[in-house]
DNA sequence: CGCCTAGTTGACTTATATCAAACCGCGTGG
DNA sequence: CCACGCGGTTTGATATAAGTCAACTAGGCG
C-alpha cells in the first residue's frame, strides 16, 4: 500500500484551498497557519484517532476519505460521520476525542498541533467564523442523517447514501447530467455501519436496486446511476 | 393555557446567563447584546418555527423545552433534537430553517433578530467563540445519538432516553444520589418520534422496564429511576 | 354526561437480523 | 502455473424484534 508523499508546497496550490477552514482568511491570516501546518499521510484501513485518546493536533482532509465511528462495547459499530476533502476533523477545546477515525482510503491531512490552533481562533477570526459555519453545516448533515436512521427502510437507506455520495463527490466536477459514475470509497461493511443494518441486508437492497435499474455495475465499487432522480424517488423525500 | 409573561428585566437576573450563547461576554460586549434582545412565549404545542420558512429570528431557550423535528412527505417524523434552557435555536448565515421548531412545554426565548445578530459575531469574539462551543457540542450529541438510532434496541433507546432526561435535568439541581426523579417534559409520541420508533413500542417498553424495577410512576409522567446505575446498564453502554 | 386525547395491551404481520453456505477475484507460495 | 486461502460479497433459509391493526382504559374538559 503506497502512501502517497505531500507534492503540496504552498497553501496557494492546495486542492482544499477554497473549502477548507482556511477559506475565508486573508494572506497574512494564511501565513499563520502556514507556519505551524504539516502534513500527514495514511494508508486506506489505518486509524487516525482512536476514541478516548488524547487530541494532539487537528486538520483538513486534503485528499481521501475518512470515517468517524461509534463503538458500544458490545461491538456494534455506528459510523457517524463521512469526512471527505475539505473536512475537518478533530475539536478544538477538547482534550479527547470520543469516536475512532479511520482513513477508509489514502489519506493525506494538513494538519496543527491543538494548542496553537486554538490560539489562532482565537486570535484569527476568519478560521473561527469558517470553523463555526463548518460545525453547523455538519450538525444539519448530522441531522439529516438521524432521520435516515430513525425513520427510513433499508432501500430508502441505501438510496439516500448513494444519492449523497453521488451528488458529494460530482459537485467536485460539476457538469450535471441526469447521470453520474462514481467508486464507492466504501466497503459493503462500512455501509452496513453507516446506515445501522447488517451486510447481507446491505448486499441485498444493492441486488434489488441493480434489478430495478436504479443502478448498474459489475465491478463491485463502480456504480452507475442512470438517472439521479429516479434514485431520489427511492430515498423516501420526494412527495 | 397560560403563557408566562417574562419577568427577567435584565441580563444579571437571567436563569441562564451562565450557559447561553451570551455566558462569555464581558459587561460591554452583554450591553451591546440587551440593546437588540426581546422575549417571546410560545404556549406547550406552538410551532415556533416551520421548516422551511425564513429564518427573522435566533434566540436561547430561557425555560422550557423544546424539539426540533425533521419529516417525511409521506408523514414519517424524526426528532432530530431537543433544546433544553440555555439551548441555542436558529442558525446565523442561512436564510431558512430546515426544520420544524415546536414548543414542547410552555417556552420563554430570548430571541435576537438575525441580522444584527450576525454582526455581533462577527465583531464581539465571545459570542462567536461560545457558539462554536455550542455547536460543537450539539454535534456530539447528534453523533452519541445516530448510534442510539442506528444500533440499539427498543429497551436500550428508552433507557437511554430516560438516563438521559434524568441527567440533564439533575444537572440543574446537583445533589447526586443514584436516585432521580423527574416529570417527563415529551409525550409517548413525542418519545417516540425521537427515538425512532412507535408509540406502542415504547409503550410495551416503558411497562417493562417499570415491571422490572428499573423506573417507577403512577401518574404517566412523573418518573422516578430508583437507581441510576442500573438504567445505565440498560443502555448497552456498559461492558 | 359523553367525548376526546393519551396511553396501554393484545393478536398478528413483516422487515430486517441471524445463521449458513457458496462465490469471486486476487495474491502467494509450492 | 496452478492450488490455495482470504477478504469481500452474494444468496438462501429461518428467527425475531418491532410494526400494524385493533380494542380498551383512564383522565380532563366542555
Amino acid at each position: 500500500m503506497s502512501l502517497s508523499v505531500p507534492k503540496i508546497r504552498s497553501c496557494e496550490d492546495c486542492p482544499i484551498r477554497y473549502n477548507a477552514v482556511c477559506s475565508k482568511c486573508d494572506p497574512e491570516e494564511l501565513q499563520d497557519l502556514e507556519e505551524i501546518k504539516y502534513y500527514r499521510s495514511y494508508a486506506a484501513g489505518q486509524t487516525v484517532f482512536f476514541g478516548g485518546d488524547p487530541l494532539e493536533f487537528v486538520g483538513s482532509i486534503v485528499s481521501g476519505v475518512s470515517s468517524l465511528t461509534r463503538t458500544l462495547p458490545d461491538g456494534r459499530i455506528q459510523m457517524v460521520g463521512l469526512l471527505l476533502p475539505g473536512d475537518f476533523m478533530g475539536r478544538p477545546n477538547r482534550d479527547t476525542i470520543d469516536c475512532d477515525v479511520v482513513a477508509e482510503t489514502d489519506v493525506m491531512l494538513c494538519c496543527f498541533r491543538r494548542k496553537p490552533f486554538e490560539r489562532i481562533i482565537d486570535e484569527t477570526p476568519h478560521v473561527g467564523q469558517r470553523l463555526l459555519e463548518m460545525t453547523l453545516d455538519e450538525l444539519d448533515a448530522a441531522r439529516e442523517w438521524m432521520l435516515v436512521l430513525g425513520r427510513k427502510t433499508a432501500r430508502e437507506k441505501i438510496a439516500s447514501l448513494l444519492h449523497m455520495i453521488a451528488t458529494r463527490m460530482a459537485s467536485l466536477k460539476p457538469g450535471e447530467t441526469a447521470e453520474a459514475t462514481f467508486t464507492l470509497p466504501i466497503t459493503r461493511e462500512t455501509m452496513a455501519n453507516y446506515l445501522g443494518l447488517t451486510i447481507e441486508t446491505v448486499s441485498r437492497q444493492m441486488s434489488a436496486l441493480k434489478k430495478d435499474g436504479l443502478i448498474a455495475f459489475d465491478e463491485r465499487r463502480d456504480i452507475r446511476v442512470p438517472d439521479l432522480a429516479a434514485l431520489k424517488a427511492e430515498t423516501g423525500e420526494i412527495a
